[in-house]
DNA sequence: CACACTTACGATATTCGTAAGGATT
DNA sequence: AATCCTTACGAATATCGTAAGTGTG
């Protein structure tokens, strides 16, 4: 046995209309067409549905018993194509994000705030850790897809170029390269600078993007917003990434841009390899594009 | 956006198997078919939903989704034409029949008792009542169908004859009728007998088949079980439809068929016109002809 | 006689399977 | 090189709408 949705369509509509006309219509075929559906459902299960003549239609029996649990399945059905539209429409969804803490904190959250207004209907969730824990939270289906600084992976997950992050000079205003508009390599290649443990993910990439120079160091601290307090104190200068400055939001303070031909910081898109983002995550990483590209170019 | 049934088991196999060429075989379609119909859904919902290549198929996160939904829509599905199979099949369902007490008290235990047996499944109420109500039962729709003897109903109702009631002459064993083994009417039309009240269905019917006849009366009472008692206790004797008899089944008494030449009950099946039973109800007739077409030829 | 459902039939659309093509491991 | 999915294409099937038929009130 077996019955399409169309004609339990028909059926339904048979049902209420009570009028094979009536429910012709209702269902945009001719009136014919929805005979040989009600005909059809008949031969299927053996039954006669409706009993009709001229003048009347009406359910037998069985087409009462049939029809309270085809008005039901009809129901579950239009709740899963509205429910899925929602979800290709964009008007429904979730989306979790893993993120280093120096992108969430930072250049994220504008982007998190138009998002959330163009689809208010998406769950927005982000998970702000370490690189390697992104990566494993990737791999274990956790987040839809995560923002770091590009690093090796595994070819179990591929990365796509998001943004440049560009380094720059954090120093006090009365400092005297404050003047200046934007710094080479030459300017500070020989001065002593706050540095951070070697196993962040700023150290590193500052160690790479001046190799094979190793930039003096001053005093070695742990977090950004230390290295903001020391330098606000007179205490000496930095080099960070741009999506970090946030953290050097003091008055006193100023960040000047610094040229480097290469090896600036990129932030990447992490996914997995032979996977596809939801339209929701989808439509997330095509925002932060719209928002990252022209300020990166 | 509009999924077929066929559709939604391709990708629930698909799903399930993660090889195309497994869900076809299991689709009982060919291996492109199944890729035809797995395309259909992506091009009209518009959203990839599996990932696919030479050496793996999975779905994808809006294909997670959607494969949650689709399996519950398809246990739904499968429920529904299954129980109404059962019904179709008369493994499931219900009948409700109205009947005389006199029917239903008498005749109607063997049938019960044989259509239980034969369908397990199906439910059954017997609403014993009076001929009226009987009716009323049936245009309200409380019952499928009534059993009683003939009446004159309004033409929103029909009766299909099922069975013959032939009168019985009860008397006790020592009375001197009751050797006779057969009774013509000219034997008991001057014996004064146990009468009915008017208003019961037994009188009524007994009156019209003496017609124009009177029967002498030497008690009335109401019940057939009130005659029954007088009867064993040697003070007269009464006529009564065989149906009835099991009213008095006691071992003193004898039963003798009475000759009539027209006017016997008839007991009748009285439905809604323009109306189409059941298949249980359908199922309780046609044993019901089963038993008793034979008893009565 | 009028109205409503059914049947008949030709046209259109869809679905299917076979065979060839393409891609990945 | 083998395996698996996709594309191409002709055939079978299903569906649809128009028009004629049938029956009931």
């Amino acid at each position: 046995m077996n019955i399409s949705i169309k004609q339990m369509r028909a059926f339904s509509e048979l049902a209420r209309e009570k009028s094979f006309t009536r429910a012709a219509d209702r269902c945009h075929i001719s009136q014919p067409a929805l005979s040989a559906l009600i005909k059809g459902i008949e031969e299927t299960t053996g039954t006669r549905l409706f009993n009709r003549n001229t003048r009347n239609v009406e359910l037998t029996p069985d087409g009462i018993f049939l029809e309270s649990m085809i008005t039901a399945l009809l129901g579950s059905y239009d709740r899963l194509v509205t429910e899925f539209q929602d979800v290709v429409q964009k008007n429904r969804g979730s989306v979790t994000v893993g993120a280093l803490a120096s992108i969430a904190g930072g250049a994220l959250p504008p982007v998190i705030d138009a998002f959330q207004r163009r689809y208010p209907g998406i769950e927005l969730a982000i998970k702000d850790v370490t690189s390697d824990i992104c990566l494993e939270l990737v791999r274990s289906k956790q987040v839809d897809f995560a923002l770091t600084a590009s690093v090796s992976l595994g070819n179990d997950l591929s990365s796509a170029f998001l943004a440049s992050d560009s380094f720059h000079l954090v120093c006090r205003s009365d400092h005297p390269l404050s003047r200046h508009a934007r710094l080479a390599v030459s300017q500070i290649r020989d001065l002593p600078i706050i540095q951070f443990a070697r196993s962040s993910s700023v150290r590193q990439h500052l160690d790479a993007a001046f190799y094979p120079d190793r930039l003096p160091v001053s005093i070695e601290v742990n977090n950004l917003v230390t290295a903001a307090g020391l330098i606000a104190h007179g205490l000496g200068i930095t080099i960070v990434p741009g999506m970090t400055l946030f953290q050097f939001r003091i008055p006193s303070l100023v960040a000047i841009p610094i040229t480097l031909p290469i090896h600036e910081r990129k932030i990447c898109v992490i996914t997995r390899r032979n996977s596809t983002l939801s339209v929701s995550a989808n439509a997330f990483v095509e925002m932060l594009r719209a928002h990252w590209a022209p300020e990166s170019s």
